[in-house]
DNA sequence: CTTCAAGTACGACTTGCATCGTACCTGAAG
DNA sequence: CTTCAGGTACGATGCAAGTCGTACTTGAAG
């Protein structure tokens, strides 16, 4: 089978709060990290990120994240494959996905 | 009597997770996009804002943004000052105000 | 002094969310 | 067919966060 496309929003719907919630999000926020760093933007297994948690977990993350419009889930029935969502991000919201990779400088917040 | 600025992190110290985490918050961001869209950068006064919510929460919502360290917070006892940090939130991720005023899709995104 | 408005501190309540356990589905390989 | 690994659905749980009520503090104005 082709794998059909889990839908997300469109271009245009893209809700800034649901972004925001969704990037709050320490380990949807490094899954986004990785994405955005790699330029090419190829479909990559939903496993290939090493999260440290369960499965259970991880289907809820992607799904966050693909209903905030930030990837694409392509459903192969027994694997799934992540697509970043690069030009509808940049469209919408230019410059988030440069904001990711300005993460942490060293300091840890005191307080 | 001057005020003492209440502390938040410094500008290298800031965390995109905090960041994110302040502004996922409807309120939140509302006073953020206000105090991104003047770009004077002027003192405001806390209540200035028309917040649908008690005092005792906005109370709340400016301290999750000082400790972000998006806002500065001036003690004058019986009232209180908000200042944007915009210059820091430039520095250490650029764009991001630009972002803010990104909310109604239809194109407010200059360019 | 007293009064008053603005803000805070503390606690309680409620909702949302991240997490996982169990059970089930799907497709590929024997 | 059966087996197995990847993924989902549903529910339960624990914790963080938004909200407000009560009481207190602060500084200004009478």
């Amino acid at each position: 089978m082709a794998g059909r496309n889990l839908v997300g929003p469109a271009a245009d719907a893209l809700d800034l709060g649901a972004v925001f919630r969704a990037l709050a999000d320490e380990h949807r926020r490094s899954v986004m990290m990785e994405l955005a760093a790699d330029r090419s933007d190829s479909e990559r297994g939903c496993n290939s990120f090493d999260l440290p948690i369960s499965k259970q977990t991880q289907t809820h993350h992607f799904r966050v994240l693909r209903e905030a419009g930030l990837i694409d889930e392509i459903d192969y029935g027994n694997r799934k494959g992540i697509r970043l969502r690069r030009a509808d991000i940049e469209k919408r919201f230019p410059g988030l996905l440069t904001l990711l990779g300005a993460e942490s400088p060293g300091g840890t917040a005191p307080r």
